[in-house]
DNA sequence: CATGAATGAGCGTTCATTCAT
DNA sequence: GATGAATGAACGCTCATTCAT
């Protein structure tokens, strides 16, 4: 599988491609979804027509911005996850790799929370986010099959965590010498409430 | 009666200052915050300079919305409190009819999100909103003052309940049906996981 | 004659006239010809619409700033005139009272600049304006009769003095302490120039 | 040649820039600094947002415009000073073809004017419309260094004379006929006041 | 008559997108 | 293809003047 090559083909391109995205992220958590493209292009260091070639509209931006930044969350809570031992150590790791990513990257965090509750994410975009972040969805959803919320959609069940991941997160940025045991005391909360 | 009033040449209307009001909760419900002070003053049939005489710039309209949204919900939720017998009935209470409102007030809902999350919206309004839902601010603190988040920041503790509730009427909104069912639940489970 | 009685029929008016006159000359200093008729009216404490009870529309306004101004102007030049002794006394004592006058009143001398200039202030007015100098305005050019522009256009000559006399009154107000030497130094150069 | 713009997609019109400049000298003659940008754009044949790709603000074109202005009348006013004899032809150099000028440009002048009493023109362009005429400011100072103004500020020297050329021109455009014969006048007196 | 809310054309400026170079 | 100038509708807000009270 040559996925190198692939990617050869337009190398600089890439390069510029992530310029943007990491520009984009700067400012839109700065100054929310409003910020402007010539900003951004600016911002990465590329003319402001550039950015067309990377993504036709704003929106297409928005759209890749969210993945992007979903795929990395995903992929660092999942890194790991397979060495876990029982459900409760596997979703201890879920939580606290998620939550340490959130306190340590509240820009990523705030963007993806601004497009989130955008409607120029689109629900194609937001499904295959849903889709890749299966196994920890899948981990969530065993876990709770027998406690209080058992009998609920489970995707209530998902956007209920997600809810308490958002604010623990918020939390552990605010207050930085008390994230590890806010990260703890919320971990027993949740697997207590879930169970 | 109306003293105050009988030496002023045209008082300010309060129904075309609701006017105002109404249509930016419908406008801002469609097209979110960027939704066109012209057009909000356009759909509440009054002309664009008037809106500005009720409120001087669309910052003050959003504060202005946010705590008359805010004073709405919290009116309905103090309604019958003190009735309320014991702890459990009374959190029963507050929980019920937040979320039924919710439920059934979406577009305000969604309104009071996104203007939660904007920078246009001060801390002092925020504040202020929050002190006016002391009622149920302080019981569901003293609720949660034996169980898992016990030794958790007391602004956590309502940061979950919020979210708790926020996905809950999600939830409702989008399956009435089961709407009752899926309010009772979230209710045990809000219970169970706080004492 | 009965003067005074004629503007006791309207005792209250007259305050409020002035009022605005003066908040005018303060705000149009400040901010320019541009100055809101709003913001007169609140700095003057009236309210906004009683402004034009006082002046029909804002040009109005500005005219009679204009004479207001000039009057009080021509009244502090004139007084004392008839008892200066010979020509060169004359001169002097208009020279000194005028630029005196300007350097210790710079907000009436900015407004009137900026009043001359405008296409606001009609022909007739200014021209009133003119005609109420006429003593100064005749001695200056009684002086000029047999001088360098002897053969000059009386109103040129009359330019000629009133652009150096701003000159000088920028330059006392900017340097107050040398403001009488200024002053009496420009006297010479302009005697010595006209005659 | 021309190498720096082989790469420009698409290089500013120092053409449009000049019909922006041109247009707005027109419209601020008659209508004052108040012209509305899309009126001048327009009357530039230009879309109103283009003005703005060539003065990013209404000031910055202010300031242009003032720098613009005086930066042919200097030019026009050097050009041939090197060739004039003594002091005395020197001067009369200067002042014929300043005056000249500004009786054949009428609406520059006046817009100069109008900018020259303008906040919006920063002390910054002023103080460099001032260094970019030395060659004359330094001939009018040698001139005065013995007359009756010899002791004044020489800045105070300038604006007395340049007041007085304000004025001189105002009369050369009013009455073209004999324009030149107040040119040679105002010399005089100008020769006689300074020396 | 006095008041101040009402009015709506007009302002300077922004910005996603296009397209000539 | 890459660039950045070009575009023009849209925006939030102002303000002289009117007029209902």
């Amino acid at each position: 599988m040559n996925l190198e090559r692939l990617s050869v083909a337009r190398p600089k391109s890439e390069e510029r491609r992530q310029a943007i995205i990491d520009s984009a992220i700067r400012l839109i958590a700065r100054e929310g979804l409003g910020a402007a493209t010539a900003a951004i292009a600016k911002e990465a260091g590329v003319p402001n027509g550039s950015l067309f070639t990377y993504f036709p509209t704003k929106i297409d931006l928005f759209n890749a911005l969210y993945m992007e930044i979903k795929e990395e969350l995903i992929s660092t809570v999942d890194d790991g996850l397979s060495d876990a031992g029982d459900e409760r150590e596997q979703l201890l790791h879920i939580w606290a790799s998620w939550t340490r990513w959130g306190a340590a990257n509240s820009e990523k965090r705030r963007v993806l929370a601004q497009l989130s509750v955008s409607d120029d994410v689109t629900e194609a975009t937001k499904e295959a986010g849903f889709t890749a972040a299966y196994r920890s969805v899948s981990l969530i959803r065993q876990v709770a099959r027998h406690g209080a919320l058992r009998d609920q959609d489970p995707a209530f069940v998902g956007a209920v965590v997600e809810s308490l991941a958002s604010t623990t997160m918020d939390c552990m940025s605010r207050d930085p010498k008390h994230a590890e045991q806010v990260c703890t005391a919320t971990f027993e909360f949740l697997w207590k409430a879930l169970r």
